[in-house]
DNA sequence: ACCTGAACACCGTTCAAGT
DNA sequence: ACCTGAACACCGTTCAAGT
């Protein structure tokens, strides 16, 4: 009808680039699982065939990479007025936020090299705060390890706490509350239940940042 | 020649079972990865068809519990006239030591749920470490977190540093020590070497189990 | 009881061909 | 420049059939 250069076809979708892309692997990703996320299916989810998908990526890695990106974009370094203590603690308390938003994605947090470019910058606004903190470069070393370690370990901890892995073999999870047979782990358990998460992830980070307040002193 | 009921084939190999199956798998994954593991492979490793060992496993989630359990073994919580907190950091020294030798196979130590019998076995053994130092149920539950969510989150982190991964994006780790364009990343990329890999964990246990020591008072 | 062979419904990736 | 179709070499899993 109009003169312009419109698609004749009749679903005329908007041009695929690596940032629909990803976006769209992401929420296959969170609905479905990391394992099931193949390149016919995505293209598929975007209304191409999935071979297509290989002019904007090299291939499925490049494009785990892209969806990583997205994740380190929800937990970018707070900048305001806060003491810079404050901006790294909800900065890793972000981190957490992302694992329980995106339980099957956060999997390529602590699994995939941070190679890209975007990681790189992340990275460098990262240790920027671990210097406005008072960190020297051994001092980010040890605390960001710490860190982060401690954030991805619990956070994947808790991922495995929340959802459900389908594919385990038959032992059930009765077995956790049966106290005759384990009543350390019965007893334990009761006191990693998804609502007391938040208490012991917090006692966590406290004790950390206490040690981080100690061993600096703010530039 | 014999009596008994040897094969006639040639090569007359072992009855396959669980364990021996797993521990193929294990070695399978060390030497080509999790991901390269495939129940085809795995059989014909063993001089058998893949199909074969849907006669010991009901899949290959359940055959990857067993693998699971072997890496379990390999950081048994330490018994011994030591303290008990000693015995504590040793098992999960332990923890960090399988993930250096399994770089590949220790992805399902965060990855999996625990349902395996052996597995509540060994979390119960853990857990009796935890009552050993004096810890009561929710303190157990606390630094367990803490100590199993460091752990494994650096041991993932060191695992990264160490060995390569081949299907990332192109940007090349040189970036790493451009200090141009990332300063703080190429200063603390430094500290974070293979061989300083030992003190910056120590430092994190050192952390936690100073915690450990002072909230708790051994039975 | 234990293993095989064939089959089904998928994968990632390459590449010539289309428009 | 961007996408398609067919092909290649794989997957996990099921199931009837063999011994």
């Amino acid at each position: 009808m109009s003169d312009s250069a419109r698609k004749s076809r009749p679903a005329a979708r908007a041009p695929l680039d690596r940032r629909r892309i990803a976006q769209t692997a992401l929420q296959l990703i969170d609905h479905h699982g990391l394992a099931r996320l193949s390149m016919r299916q995505l293209g598929s989810a975007l209304g191409v065939e999935g071979m297509a998908l290989y002019h904007h990526f090299h291939g499925k890695g490049e494009l785990l990479d892209a969806v990583l990106e997205l994740l380190l974009e929800e937990m970018e370094p707070a900048i305001g007025l806060e003491p810079p203590i404050e901006r790294l603690r909800q900065t890793f308390e972000a981190c957490r936020q992302v694992a329980i938003r995106h339980p099957h994605a956060f999997l390529l947090l602590p699994t995939r090299r941070f190679n890209t470019e975007a990681a790189l910058n992340y990275y460098e606004r990262l240790l920027g705060l671990f210097r406005e903190v008072g960190c020297d470069a051994e001092q980010s070393a040890r605390f960001f390890r710490v860190l982060a370690g401690f954030v991805t370990g619990a956070s994947l901890a808790e991922i495995g706490s929340r959802a459900k892995q389908p594919d385990a073999t038959p032992i059930r999870l009765e077995n956790f509350s049966d106290p005759e047979r384990y009543p350390l782990v019965s007893a334990v358990a009761l006191h990693l239940q998804v609502e007391r998460l938040d208490a012991i992830f917090g006692f966590g980070m406290d004790l950390i940042f206490a040690a981080l307040r100690e061993q600096t002193s703010p530039i």
